[in-house]
DNA sequence: TCAGAAGATGAGAATGATTATCATTATTAG
DNA sequence: CTAATAATGATAATCATTCTCATCTTCTGA
């Protein structure tokens, strides 16, 4: 399926599946024209929605201003930084019996999909400054 | 603490208290007017950042267009669909044992703070409509 | 190899949510 | 009651995202 990808594409994928952190559209366009010079921002919104479709990446909302994308679509967590809004993957996996997850789904009226742990808390940066002030 | 509340931020609380939904800002401000017929757009932003900065509300993040509110603080999960963007509140408490939260946070470089469980899949009203396509 | 169709692209305009500005209005202290 | 201070609302500004459309590429079939 990856195959039929075009350069742009391509070259998007890569950005996003190389970095650590989820990058933002503008993140993802400054970083890819490294390799695509001539690449437009138009151009990788419209990528990073026909790779979002084709399940090859993930679109994770938008927490602070603006959306952030992430190269890695097996199920996993993340934690958000309350103050700076850093968005991190939790590296350990946190696993919910299926009966909770299905009795979660049907007391809210829908069918189960996929599900995500989100943890929120403050970042060691964040920490480190919240010393500092008082 | 609510006692300090002026008039519009009374009215936005109970707006927000009173629905079942978790409302957009600009679903706040209509809702608003009936009370207070004056009251501005820029001043329900405004005061929705101060409640949520005095922990009297929630903001939900965007996962469609716009951001939304809850009134409700305590510790809850919700349940998204990934169809149509509804977010609906899980009425059944999902409880994350300790020492698995504990892990997950320090695994990201994270102190703990409180987390939430996010479900995705189909609300019954996008159920419905996916049969009647094929 | 080439003409033309179909699709992809990029520059910039348009949109929509949110934030900032600032003159006016309401509230408070004295 | 008056001056000072804070809150408000109208509107302009900003920022992320989407749309538009002319141009450029790629593919098809002769």
């Amino acid at each position: 399926m990856e195959e039929i990808l075009n350069t742009n594409a391509r070259a998007i994928l890569d950005v996003l599946r190389a970095s650590e952190k989820h990058p933002t559209a503008l993140e993802v366009y400054e970083e890819a024209r490294g390799v695509r010079p001539r690449i437009g921002l138009a151009t990788v919104y419209r990528i990073l929605h026909q790779l979002t479709e084709q399940g090859l990446i993930k679109e994770l909302g938008r927490n602070d201003e603006s959306c952030r994308y992430d190269g890695r679509t097996n199920r996993h967590d993340h934690a958000i930084c309350t103050v700076c809004g850093a968005l991190l993957d939790i590296p350990v996996e946190i696993r919910l019996p299926d009966e909770v997850l299905q009795a979660a789904a049907q007391g809210a009226g829908m069918n189960l999909g996929s599900y995500e742990v989100r943890i929120y808390g403050q970042c060691t940066t964040c920490q480190a400054k919240e010393q500092v002030i008082p």
